[in-house]
RNA sequence: GGAGGGAUCGCAUAGUGGUCUAGUGCGGCCGCCUGCUAAGCGGUUACCCCGAGAAAUUGGGGUCGAGGGUUCGAAUCCCUCUCCCUCCGCCA
């Protein structure tokens, strides 16, 4: 959410920012809605001192008098009627705060779409073949470990089965990352909960906006994580942290769910996109002075991933145009995949400053004794699996249809199996 | 799912309709005293919003798990919900 003080003050930067999106926003409308808001709080707060101090008389008996009683009852009425207009018109307002996306940091390059997007830098070269490289969905088939059919069966187009050693990669694939993070980067393991209230999804940014790409159980109102970035975010929700603390690392491993029903019939091939995948993900709760740089390293230590596994891969910056709702700022991964011939993006590293924090309320105390604030907070896969796994078997794949491990992975693939 | 108990300013607790501007203890912080430490003494100790001010500050309002109701007036009475605890049922 953005400080509604800045768009008060400031309406024009504010909106300049926001067209750098390529999108259009009812700033004008805000900051309507903000004056009358103000303007009938005042007036009830005017109210309600005047009925505080006559109160104070009546718990006087000698000051009590059937007149000051009437009165009161008088104001009394007033004042829930001015109680209401005030409410309402203060979740209108909240209402169209929370889908206004952050303000693009001043160092994004500007663009309308995806096609915009620099590269920033690559890693390694794109693996040359003395044979065609197959694409995932043959190599899994021919391996027996991705089972397209029996996924359809279960659950229906865009689910898959992972079997023998394809699950098994997986699991190795989920402690490899989770151990590097832990043991290297710093981070501190997280098991979150796969599904959340309602309350987690505004926080984070996906609602009130982008429900149409959740799965929602009615009966109970849950809400199943699109990613663990939900649950970390709200992770400590209405807390005020130790600024001692700073900055927090979390690195959680989690399912996730997403409906992709906009993109029927696109990358249906394989197992790039599909309702239920498994990620790594990487969360930073930062000074806001720090989120920059936490930006970069939380960006490498995705990396690292990618480099210990030796994997191809680039790393792209967004323009203003194709940058998430919640961020300000994004780095992705893709990693080469000589099958499927195309980059794959395997994590999206962002800063989203205060936009979450301010959403979820979670704050600190710069120093002791000072004001509290908002917290700026990162997020980053580190990385996705069905990707990854994708770029394991089109990159180490051999001429005779079989499939390396990574050194990296040698140790977590003990286990023999078909 | 059933029955009962509970939720108060970091922690513990008091408060059963007006004097609550929520008391007290502990912890924390600042100061005094003091060879040192402990003790003692004094002060301080939440969060949010609106207004004034360049700022330090300052005026007002709100918050006793959440929301509604009764009342001139609610931490206190009533209703609904959430969460926690105990027991029963059911399960991994």
């Amino acid at each position: 959410m953005i400080d509604i003080k800045l768009i008060r003050e400031n309406p024009d930067f504010v909106q300049r920012s926001l067209e750098k999106r390529n999108d259009t926003f009812a700033v004008g409308e805000i900051l309507e809605l903000d004056v009358s808001y103000r303007k009938s709080l005042q007036r009830q707060e005017q109210f309600r001192a005047q009925h505080k101090k006559m109160s104070k008389q009546m718990s006087n008996p000698s000051e009590r008098s059937p007149e000051l009683t009437l009165e009161m009852r008088r104001l009394g009425n007033e004042i829930s009627a001015l109680q209401e207009e005030t409410s309402k018109t203060r979740s209108d307002l909240e209402a169209s705060l929370l889908t206004l996306p952050n303000i693009p940091h001043e160092s994004v390059p500007l663009g309308n779409d995806a096609s915009d997007n620099t590269v920033v830098r690559t890693w390694g070269e794109p693996k040359t073949f003395p044979f065609e490289p197959l694409p995932h969905w043959e190599l899994g088939e021919k391996l027996n470990i991705i089972d397209f059919q029996r996924g359809v069966k279960l659950s229906g187009s865009r689910f898959y089965v992972l079997k023998g050693w394809g699950a098994h990669l997986q699991r190795s694939l989920i402690s490899f990352m989770l151990d590097t993070h832990v043991r290297d980067h710093g981070y501190r393991e997280i098991y979150p909960p796969f599904m959340v209230k309602r309350e987690c999804l505004v926080g984070s940014g996906n609602l009130p906006k982008f429900g149409d790409n959740l799965y929602h159980d009615k009966e109970e109102d849950y809400w199943f994580i699109p990613t663990a970035e939900v649950p970390l975010t709200n992770f400590h929700r209405d807390e005020i942290l130790d600024a001692e603390d700073l900055p927090l690392s979390y690195v959680a491993y989690s399912t996730c769910f997403r409906r992709e029903k906009m993109t029927a019939g696109k990358d249906t091939r394989g197992i790039k996109r599909g309702h239920q995948f498994d990620k790594v993900e990487l969360y930073k709760f930062t000074r806001p002075e720090n989120s920059d740089e936490d930006l970069e390293k939380l960006t490498a230590d995705a990396e690292d991933i990618c480099q210990r596994l030796g994997l191809t891969y680039r790393v792209v910056q967004l323009c203003t145009g194709d940058l998430g709702f919640a961020s300000r700022k994004t780095y992705d991964i893709e990693l080469w995949a000589p099958g499927c011939n195309e980059w794959l993006e395997v994590s999206s590293c962002s800063n989203c400053g205060d936009f979450q924090a301010r959403r979820a309320n979670v704050r600190y105390r710069p120093e002791p004794g000072a004001r509290t604030q908002f917290v700026h907070t990162l997020n980053g896969s580190g990385v996705a699996l069905p990707r990854l796994l994708i770029a394991i078997l089109e990159n180490y794949q051999q001429a005779n249809g079989t499939v390396l491990i990574p050194e990296a992975l040698a140790p977590y693939m003990e286990l023999r199996q078909g």
